[in-house]
DNA sequence: TCAAACTACCTTGCGATACAAGGTACTGAT
DNA sequence: ATCAGTACCTTGTATCGCAAGGTAGTTTGA
């Protein structure tokens, strides 16, 4: 039974834009470590996903980067916000809280209506 | 700027199937029935979404069906929970959770971390 | 010196999904 | 008989995440 796995990673979907954006407003990062903190969050993304979404954020002018040298290894791209970024930040918070408090009602008011029914208030 | 009502609605995605077996859970409903519940609680989902997504639930044995005469208008397919949906819906239940845990995290890490630096405690 | 390992970049092709638009069919009223 | 209302369903398009594969600079070690 795959459907619970595909269901999973569905629910995530949109949310990886979201949380990409929560880290690079903190400061700027490259892709490489971005999928690292990722990671340690729990949200597993590879390359194939990260890159065309940065390429997409960067066309829309909601990120910029510059290239740094490195110590060790090639040079890395480091993206932050732009001022655009950072509304569209802004307004995928207000988004997702939305989102949230409409499956968090639904689900109260359904699923404690069956299995709850201690509760005789009415 | 078209990039905040697109991924809004990626947001969605993965969703619409969790509280489509929610509103089931409860009590059977045919697919008209179904919009309307969930316009009221503000997810907008047309035809084209909800049709696709029932035959799918029922190819994997989530749901199955029965006819229903109406009193008014052609006859309906009333949807109901397999005991394989009702242990999808658990799984789900428990994928939504762990999903804004995670999101939450990450936002009280990193945000609060920048905007709201009084917090001094370490 | 040359090759292997490492890091970091990027692209292509596929499957799945939401949605817009259009189509079928039954019922009841004008 | 025709039109509005309800309910069913399909097709085509765009987008997204992901697996897989490709390019290139740096360091290490034989």
């Amino acid at each position: 039974m795959k459907d619970l796995e595909t269901t999973k990673s569905q629910m995530r979907k949109g949310m990886l834009e979201y949380c990409i954006l929560l880290l690079l407003h903190r400061e700027a990062s490259y892709a490489s470590d971005i999928i690292s903190r990722l990671k340690e969050a729990k949200l597993i993304v590879v390359e194939g996903t990260l890159y065309p979404l940065l390429t997409r954020l960067k066309n829309d002018d909601m990120l910029s980067y510059e290239w740094v040298e490195s110590t060790q290894g090639p040079p890395r791209k480091y993206y932050h916000l732009t001022p655009q970024g950072e509304e569209l930040l802004a307004g995928l918070q207000t988004a997702w809280d939305e989102l949230t408090d409409t499956v968090n009602h639904l689900r109260t008011k359904l699923l404690i209506a069956k299995g709850d029914e201690k509760n005789t208030d009415c």
